[in-house]
DNA sequence: AACTCAAAGCGTACATTTTACGGAATAAAG
DNA sequence: CTTTATTCCGTAAAATGTACGCTTTGAGTT
């Protein structure tokens, strides 16, 4: 979508081609070098800082418009991906735009357009090495920033309420779900996934216990091999357990009943 | 909304009113005396059991939208609702329905109306004594009942799966929230809520260890009042510790991180 | 080659929680 | 006053979680 034209299409009559209403608005967690950061686009029609978001295709699975979405904007395919909740009750979200406001801001007249009206936001979440990332920018956004999650500025609607329940999501899922496979490479030492676990939680865990429970619940295995660090011991090398990995994806790390 | 005219109108110009393309489809158990049952509709249209379902309005927050579909079916406000996922992947939802095939069923052509469309459901739980529950019928179902769980026929599109998930997503509840208020007199016995979390959870638990848990979580707290039961022993009568089962309802039973 | 430093990682003791289960107390009927 | 069904107290073992001392290691420095 870039030139005048498709956008005019795209603002006039795009509800012929997506649903109204309805956005998928995902947090993109990205996480590199004990940082975690969330990605934040620049929207132009309302001068603000925003999340990522998208519109469903009429005869689009949701799950696959959310892929698609995800991959618009970072390239990345194949992600964990999860919804955890749908947001409709802000009044911000409920009080249908000034359409003046936007034509304003967008340089051009559209009364009428699909996107003024009311819509809910379907959320989801991922998590991804931001390092590795090409954030594609469209006519609506015209920067971008991987925001550190204790530093995020005030953002558009109730957008903040997204993010800080994104991140209770994730945390609540790094207890039930095995994380790593997107963040770290094949093989990696315990003081890296250690540092992932800590940098995610935002607090200490003691390294000692900690390689203890992933090697007990039997998703990391040993490997004879090591890795040359600097002037310090080489520390061994690790790998998922695939299969306990994929089966801990299913039905959780710690049985829950 | 009993008339015809009423109806044609709303099969028309429904839209106006309510956002088209999502419902919610709450998942309503209920229980009582040791069983657990969830309330189906049967639907003129598609002459099948499914759920309860309901439009948002245009400008409803969707919170309130939800607690009006329960109410407009069971009467009961102020119930604990829980929003749990968003059903959009089914090639059931994906597929606009024909026209002419509800028009036939519902007696009366309606080539385009905006009920027709793709529809996302919403989908929230809610759980209930369906003892005290007195199902409201409209124009668009002509039965109810409350089916058993174990017991569950074919239902309408993908809800089977939506049921499946809601029961999953009621026993993690059930591990992290306090449940009862509503499904247990004031005062209860142990023997009473020990048999509500076995029936919700579908297996034993040792009736010792579990009163000692709810006392040591301070959940609930102990009466000097019993009650006569027949040829035996008489039961200590119990109550909710209020605040402690708020926070809980905040903060989770157990904190996981 | 010995020394030093910082990081890796092993092992063990203690605390807490979960699980298992024996058996006493109780109410009412026969 | 015995029988029977039920409530619920108490304790012990098992499993899990937490805290932390101390040895091992690799490479640069002396």
């Amino acid at each position: 979508m870039n030139s005048q034209e498709e956008i005019d299409d795209f603002v006039k009559n795009g509800y012929r081609e997506y649903l109204p209403h309805l956005t998928i608005d995902p947090v993109i967690f990205g996480y590199h070098d004990q940082q975690l950061k969330i990605l934040l686009l620049k929207w132009i029609g309302h001068n603000g800082w925003g999340l990522p978001g998208g519109f469903i295709k009429r005869r689009e699975p949701l799950s696959e418009a959310a892929q698609r979405i995800l991959q618009e904007r970072t390239g990345l395919a194949s992600i964990f991906l999860q919804q955890f909740h749908v947001f409709g009750d802000s009044p911000y979200r409920l009080k249908e735009q000034s359409p003046s406001e936007l034509s304003e801001k967008l340089g051009r007249t559209a009364e009428d357009s699909w996107l003024f009206e009311r819509t809910l936001s379907i959320s989801y979440f991922a998590l991804v090495d931001y390092s590795k990332v090409t954030v594609t920018s469209d006519f609506f956004t015209n920067d971008h920033q991987w925001c550190d999650v204790n530093d995020i500025p005030a953002l558009l609607f109730d957008q903040n309420e997204v993010v800080e329940k994104a991140l209770v999501a994730l945390r609540h899922q790094l207890y039930h779900q095995p994380i790593g496979y997107n963040l770290l490479p094949e093989k990696f030492t315990l003081p890296e996934i250690h540092a992932l676990y800590e940098t995610i939680l935002g607090k200490e865990l003691d390294q000692r216990n900690f390689s203890k429970k992933l090697v007990t619940l039997g998703l990391i295995k040993k490997l004879d091999e090591q890795r040359a660090i600097g002037p310090h011991r080489s520390p061994y090398l690790y790998q998922f357990e695939k299969e306990t990995y994929e089966d801990a994806l299913k039905r959780g790390v710690v049985q829950a009943y």
